[in-house]
DNA sequence: TATCTATTTGGTAATTTCGCCAAATATAAA
DNA sequence: TTTATATTTGGCGAAATTACCAAATAGATA
């Protein structure tokens, strides 16, 4: 593998990194359809408050979702919806067996 | 967020984590329209066989491949086509802006 | 059977990831 | 300005991941 194509699997393999984790996972689902501040999702998992902003900011860094800042909240929203149908077509596939 | 939750975002975390690396995207490309051995693959990446054959069994055991032995090889092939999909659609997305 | 060849397994060191705590920022509200 | 709330950052120990080497297995061929 040449350092091009490396490269190029490097990148994409930080996309799934990204992705790779169940708390970040529940993120993308719990933003799917409403902006959620650090608080709220914080609540909603159970975890440290800097532990879920470092999740966020992982994704965040991937533009995986985007945040929008209101007073003292930032509200995370979803951009890239594909990431839910690819996960219903691999569950589907892969449970199908 | 309660076990049940907790358990489901676990195992689609699972199956990110087996795409989640440069070498094991390397190989979803590789035998997508190629069914390809062990050797080859480790041939085309320039890695240990050792290593190539925990990366292959990595994607095995979460069904993203399979493979079908012959004489002594085994050949792998890809299962789940809707990868390829995604990967083109999050590259799209991200790349975009 | 003995000998190749292909693949897997076990072990280990290096690196990365993860979650919490404590402290720092940033902004809003009093 | 002081206080309160939301979020981020730094640091550390624990756990997971990765690559290589050496050795084991499996099966084909001579």
């Amino acid at each position: 593998m040449n350092k091009e194509i490396e490269k190029e699997y490097l990148e994409k393999a930080e996309i799934f990194k990204a992705l790779a984790h169940p708390t970040r996972l529940f993120i993308i689902h719990a933003v799917k359809d409403n902006k959620m501040s650090v608080k709220e999702l914080t609540e909603l998992v159970g975890v440290d408050i800097s532990t879920m902003s470092k999740h966020l900011d992982i994704l965040k860094k991937h533009k995986i979702i985007e945040g929008e800042k209101d007073k003292n909240f930032i509200y995370y929203s979803l951009a890239i919806p594909c990431v839910l149908d690819f996960m219903s077509c691999a569950i589907k596939v892969i449970n199908k067996r």
